[in-house]
DNA sequence: GAGTGGTCTAGACCACATC
DNA sequence: ATGTGGTCTAGACCACTCG
């Protein structure tokens, strides 16, 4: 009887979809799944594995396989981006989620501008742009990174090229400038990761990322700022409102 | 030397992204991966597999391994809800794509709302809904499913309760009724498929999906309709515009 | 130390695509 | 008819976790 392991991860999974196995549960080992099958051990593991690649499953060396844990944030477009945010101080991440998350990994220098990225910027190729990456932590995990483009004859001496932008963030300093950003488009994509990526925001396997490009523009539409943001699929519910 | 399955598949991945092995183009095949690298034939198999559910090739049983090919289509949420679209009795999607997607596996009928729907609607829970539900191809591929919610009261005796809706499809409809849809959310996730997503949208293993739910309000904030679509992500680029 | 998942081997059979 | 990926077995060793 061929179609042994996607038996097996079709019975778990029903088990896991019908409630009797719940999120943080420990799923049956291989060796039981071995005894109760009578299977080989590896195709124990390739069932076990099915689960694990689509993301209903987390798998803990040494300890067992577990139904993974859900806990979205939930990102409203529209509300992090609103002015009467970053204005009063606030950051835009107050939206989000109620504890503010923790910034870690900051890096900012000054380097020529990607291709893609002075197109965006509407700069001439390579013209020099500031770079801010950075990484966000919700409750210890990481769920995001995040690097921005600005143009460097406008920031470079200000607190935008430092890591720490000081109240409002970058927006508000873009205001001080008279840059204020205004207008937002948001270009998102979803895949599966890299490793690379799966490694800095710590994914399990079988998660995706949703890859956004945002550029914001000033009220006479000139494109002050580009950020590319990575965010962990599975901790993200994303809204946005629009009227026609 | 153990790791060996994932060595292979960063020999693979890196002679892909370098551009050597360029989309459409086959890899080796596991025989010519056994005598290359002294592995055992399953080991072969698993690298490739390792491949596959990245998102970065696709297996074609019986002829061979091949780096994947992309093609997204662009939706820009904001042109295709506008109202000058529907109103001339265009489809929301010639907005997308040039040439208009084949709507497929159209069924409509009336149900009771399902629970999150009627909370949605704002509607008594079980209250009658039209449910229409679709696919569309574009380049003869499934690249969507689509289920519609409309209050059964509102739209029973239209042609939105009727497979072909007419030109501009049920948002013109609903003008009609008096029951213009002029704002929208979604809300959006990205996932991997279950098995029947996957064979609903033809998908490669390894390829995520995105869940959008729209809600559709109209002026005075009645919500009207409830959309809940299913993308193959990786025909899809998605872009979103906000002002602050 | 016992149990866990992770990985590998060397062989086997199958269904399918291509020629 | 040949070659392909898909899957399975039965055994093995490893690194890890947990009590």
């Amino acid at each position: 009887m061929p179609e042994t392991a996607r038996q097996i991860a079709d019975d778990l999974r029903a088990r896991i979809e019908s409630g009797e196995l719940t999120p943080g549960d420990r799923l049956p080992g291989e060796p039981s799944l071995v005894r109760k099958y009578g299977v080989a051990k590896m195709t124990a593991n390739q069932a076990l594995k099915i689960l694990v690649s689509e993301g209903l499953a987390v798998a803990r060396p040494g300890s067992g396989t577990y139904v993974r844990e859900f806990r979205p944030i939930r990102r409203v477009a529209n509300d992090r981006l609103a002015k009467s945010r970053w204005a009063a101080g606030q950051s835009i991440w107050s939206a989000d989620v109620a504890r503010r998350p923790l910034v870690t990994d900051v890096q900012v220098h000054e380097a020529p501008a990607p291709h893609q990225v002075s197109r965006l910027l509407e700069l001439d190729p390579g013209a020099p742009v500031i770079i801010r990456s950075r990484k966000f932590l919700v409750e210890d995990r990481p769920v995001q990174t995040a690097t921005s483009y600005l143009p460097a004859d406008l920031v470079r001496d200000t607190a935008i090229a430092q890591p720490d932008t000081g109240p409002g963030g970058s927006y508000a300093r873009l205001a001080e400038l008279g840059a204020e950003p205004v207008r937002f488009a948001e270009e998102l994509r979803a895949r599966m990761p890299s490793d690379e990526e799966r490694m800095a925001l710590n994914l399990a396997a079988g998660t995706p990322v949703i890859e956004i490009c945002r550029t914001a523009f000033t009220a006479d539409d000139r494109p002050v700022e580009v950020n590319q943001m990575l965010l962990d699929a599975g901790s993200y519910v994303l809204e946005y409102r629009l009227s026609s």
